[in-house]
DNA sequence: GTATGCGTTAATGAATGCATTGTCAATGGC
DNA sequence: GCCATTGACAATGCATTCATTAACGCATAC
């Protein structure tokens, strides 16, 4: 599930110093709840944990902040910020028109064989998944057909983008995974979107894109109303 | 312009501390050609030049780097980032989609008189910039029409984002603002755009929006090209 | 004359130290 | 008894310091 998968646009091959290392560790913690939201986590903790000094660990929370995982909160340590409903329809939005626009254009500029195969390998895994009700399985897989199907456009910052939210639900997703009924109706909507790109439908690709992340939204929003969360 | 104008999520009414300076006296450096693309900066000479240590300095560069807009280059100091034709069609087709959300958003939800005036008072300076065939009170009336009407849309992370990128093209519409015609073809589609809005005609909306900025685009590739820019 | 290797120089990444400032609690006054 | 004010403490922001490491120049060898 994208363990911390350096997303940012400025991830070409530099060596890991430690403020990069202690993004990608305090990515990954907060993105599996490891670090609960609502949280607050002294700087000089957070260093021992990663075992350096708090300087990196400093810039890290600065460069997250700017993100909007966390809030730097000059004498209480850095807050783990939980999302509201509102943030994940401000979320949802935005990757529902990103995302989209990736599929149009994937299907507008065609795939490659080999592009094509790799996607349809992620609904097969998916459909395997499904039929041993596996739902951590088929969430893996679905955040990878879906990060793919980005990262093709060859967008880097459009992928960017959408990695750095799609790692803000990552938490939501995780909590109503188990809530939620077995995802048929998602499966069917991956195979349609691979197969309006094969054909070059753009606009059709566009818009089972759209709808998908719709109804995602939706049950999103109505799962985490139903149990009383109101964020996380 | 935009002064800088602390468009990140985090910045809600945070005590101006050095780093927040820096970032912003940076960005603000960077968008008005202060700092020339291409160019490489010394943190300590861009410390003495901000009239602060290193340090927030050194933070504030990792943070812009996160965002695109700088290259920290460890034995060569802060490298600005030029954009090259394909970053700028990148980011055109992220600003293209998101705006045009922002729009078709606002049409559906409806605005306020108040903000429709705001839109439309911009959208006057803009024809008395023309009249007066003053390019640069265009610019800036422009500017604030777009950045108004992604904001009256109430999402804060899409405004941010929309904000970030617009900074980073912002130095190549300063560049071709003497060498394109002037855009009185541009303030049609303003008052159009406005009126779809205000008819809550959203799919207009949205189409307008999208035309608009696909114009855009096109004449800014097509200068860039002719005049034999690589990359500003 | 050119290329390669070594040494010096200098710039960044990270650690540490210090001062500022907000928090919490205790004490005193009303 | 409660509230306010003051003082001590603690955590961060920034400066300073230190070490690492790459760049550049010069010398030497081919």
């Amino acid at each position: 599930m994208s363990l911390a998968g350096e997303s940012d646009l400025s991830s070409e091959e530099k060596p890991v110093s430690q403020v990069r290392r202690a993004v990608a560790l305090l990515r990954e913690m907060i993105t599996t709840n490891k670090l609960l939201p609502g949280s607050n986590h002294l700087e000089s903790e957070l260093a021992k944990m990663l075992r350096m000094s708090r300087t990196p660990v400093h810039e890290a929370a600065i460069l997250l902040e700017s993100q909007g995982l966390v809030e730097v909160v000059p004498r209480r340590g850095v807050r783990i910020l939980p999302l509201s409903a509102d943030d994940m329809e401000e979320i949802y939005a935005i990757l529902t028109e990103l995302e989209s626009l990736a599929a149009y254009t994937l299907a507008r500029d065609g795939l490659s064989p080999d592009q094509l195969r790799t996607l349809r390998s992620h609904i097969q895994e998916m459909e395997a998944a499904l039929a041993k009700e596996d739902r951590q399985a088929w969430a893996r897989a679905d955040d990878l057909f879906h990060r793919d199907l980005v990262a093709m456009g060859r967008n880097r910052r459009l992928t960017a983008i959408v990695s750095t939210y799609w790692d803000q639900v990552q938490r939501a997703r995780l909590l109503t995974l188990f809530m939620r009924p077995l995802p048929h109706a998602s499966n069917a909507d991956h195979r349609a979107l691979v197969d309006a790109i094969a054909e070059g439908d753009a606009e059709q690709a566009r818009a089972i894109h759209r709808e998908h992340r719709l109804k995602a939204k939706r049950m999103m929003v109505e799962l985490i109303a139903r149990h009383g969360l109101t964020a996380v």
